[in-house]
DNA sequence: ATAATATGGTTTGATATCAAACTATCTTGC
DNA sequence: GCAAGATAGTTTGATATCAAACCATATTAT
């Protein structure tokens, strides 16, 4: 076991790279879940870079881009419209906060609720996010090309019957 | 202000679903990063589900089954097969090693290192898992139907050109 | 040979997420 | 009206991930 280890090794070490990738295909060729999946994360990766640049952190568009929509909202809607926990946008909304980006202000009507708005920065700052994120999808509208009005139909289809 | 956003806030309970659908497609209708990522998740989520019920992690799928191609690979292969950081299979193999599902045996060539080897118990649980694996990426083909081709190409496409 | 460097694996720290418990307020049913 | 239940937002706990720092061991270059 020992001898036949140290051997099998020595060959992984030259043959790694082409090895790994045989191994990956002959599992997972074929496997929309896979392929699914890591595009997504390069996806995301690249975008996340993208933004990070700027100095910001990736959820922000999503959150900024809705509210750029409306005069204000909650954050219970907001969670509904991202699909994200409500739990979760808490320490999203203090930061985009802390950065003057939103205002929130009581609801009167209401005292457990609060509405949240862009502010003027927060307008420019979702301004210049979009313009990273339209980049961002015409380079995956370029490498989709002729097929991408398939691929669309195809995710919609999965997230409507999957979800 | 008052008035109008308890009126507007009225709309939204009465609407809402109606008026969500509206927001987000208006948005990101034609957002290919944006359907990319909540089909991704609908489709994880959803395997995650069908494992879950099984007592098991999503993660361990993509680990056990790349072992079942193999006697044994360390640690460092496996993370770059499986794509994810080296340190994030620390905790996971521990997981595995307790559940009885692998083996890991110190390298004598190498005392840095170690080999990780399926257990009996772990090739009949990848088994189990293919079962599942199979009947969820059979859901997805089924939704995908005659596009499946073109979609995993793009798929295949975006992945090699941002990772 | 030995000093510098690289590598394998773990630890730690940061982030993002969900879900369930919790608090405060609102609404309903009686 | 008031008690019971629903709802808005936050907190806490669990998980998954990456990246950088870290330690021990190997490898390399001189």
């Amino acid at each position: 076991m020992t001898g036949k280890l140290s051997v099998e090794r020595a060959n992984d070490a030259r043959a790694s790279s082409r090895d790994t990738q045989d191994l990956i295909s002959s599992i997972f060729q074929n496997r929309i879940g896979y392929h699914l999946r890591v595009a997504q994360e390069a996806s995301f990766q690249t975008f996340a870079k993208a933004t990070g640049g700027a100095d910001l952190k990736p959820g922000w568009y999503a959150l900024l881009t809705v509210l750029a929509q409306r005069d204000s909202m909650t954050p219970s809607e907001l969670s509904r419209i991202c699909g994200r926990d409500r739990s979760t946008l808490t320490s999203s909304l203090k930061d985009l906060a802390d950065r003057g980006l939103i205002d929130r202000q009581l609801n009167p009507d209401d005292q457990r609720s609060y509405s949240v708005r862009l502010t003027e920065d927060g307008r420019s700052m979702q301004e210049r996010l979009q313009v990273i994120a339209d980049a961002h999808d015409r380079l995956l509208e370029e490498i989709a090309g002729e097929d991408k009005k398939v691929f669309l139909s195809v995710l919609a289809r999965l997230s409507a019957v999957l979800s």
